[in-house]
DNA sequence: GATAAAATCCGAACACTGTTCGGAAAAGTG
DNA sequence: CACTTTTCCGAACAGTGTTCGGATTTTATC
């Protein structure tokens, strides 16, 4: 009874493949032209044997929505934790942008190819993970005196401003910025660095 | 040879009629599935005779888009210019976040659904509308020593980070936090405030 | 007012798309 | 071996954006 393995193995590695097809034509084709059956054809199949591992194509572009989600937490994972919590925020924050920039395909497949249907509660949670780890460097910040709390302006606030920050920078370098050659790198740092200080006593 | 004005006019606004009904159905049923065929049905035309003002659904988007933008910069333009110039620029970033609030589906057209096709120069300018009174306005709260810029820290600069912490959190408000029930705009307001804190002496 | 010209409109067709369904082929199970 | 499940695909359906030829209507010119 070597079902369990091989059989579900196969399975999701003939998903990975379809997936792996798909983020390919997604990168150099664009989303907007992404289609089904071009997939199926590069992939091998007809197009109704994708429906044997996806629902249809939107699921499809969730599961790769949720791929480029994990990536994007990897880099949010890279700043040291052995550096100041106010440098490791700005760290993070350039690393958000950074993400963006190298990965513009999947940035937008994270941000712009949400599930129309309202995702699940545990889909929140996961969704939540990049704003969890933000939030988790801001705690430590606050806890070493580097930023300060005011009433009215708590820990979420803050985390969402740093969030909403970067999230502006990358998105705009990404679409309306693209062809503009400026240094961002040493832009973004300083806008971080401005709002940090803004953020002190 | 009256055909100067009625003819063009009758173009015009045949032209902008069909804009009209094709920006109602993105708003009650989303700009994904918006279709030529179904404007042409709602505004009495086969789809083909759509192609007598427009090239195409690209451009018909490309108009609406165009349409968005001046929406936005009527927004932006809404804070008066007799308060502190810090101030100011304060209620500038609030009506930016206003807009996107208010008409998420224009503000989708001006920022997501740009034209693949580069636009000429004199787009690019007009397309720079809303950050030239953004800039405007950061200049003259420099000039009344409200925020000061420093080395390697510019007006461009400070400017493209302003519109970058407004895109971030419109943004967003209009996705990933849109079932969200805070009061985003005292927080909002708050950010801004932290950022022209960062920005003083 | 008749005539030529230009603008407007549409039916039909083309090449696509996503999706469903029935059944054939293959693989795994007893 | 038979039996069940999985896998796969051809064919079809409804829908899409777009093109083209020609008919109809409106305008300009004589």
């Amino acid at each position: 009874m070597p079902e369990n393995k091989t059989r579900q193995n196969r399975h999701a590695s003939v998903k990975q493949s379809i997936l792996k097809t798909a983020m390919a034509l997604i990168i150099d084709k664009g989303i907007a032209k992404l289609s089904l059956r071009e997939i199926a054809r590069k992939a091998g199949y007809s197009p109704a044997s994708l429906y044997e591992y996806f629902e249809g194509k939107d699921e499809i572009i969730a599961q790769l929505s949720a791929e480029a989600f994990d990536r994007l937490s990897i880099y949010l994972s890279q700043p040291p934790t052995n550096i100041p919590p106010d440098k490791r925020l700005i760290e993070i924050g350039m690393a958000y942008v950074k993400f963006a920039r190298e990965n513009p395909e999947h940035y937008d497949l994270v941000f712009n190819r949400l599930p129309s249907k309202r995702s699940t509660a545990s889909e929140e949670i996961n969704a939540a993970s990049p704003y969890i780890i933000v939030r988790q460097a801001v705690v430590e910040a606050i806890e070493s005196g580097s930023i300060v709390m005011s009433r009215g302006y708590d820990l979420e606030a803050i985390t969402y401003s740093l969030w909403s920050l970067a999230h502006g920078m990358a998105t705009l370098q990404n679409t309306h910025l693209s062809q503009f050659e400026a240094d961002f790198d040493k832009v973004n740092r300083s806008a971080f660095e401005t709002f940090i200080k803004g953020l002190g006593t």
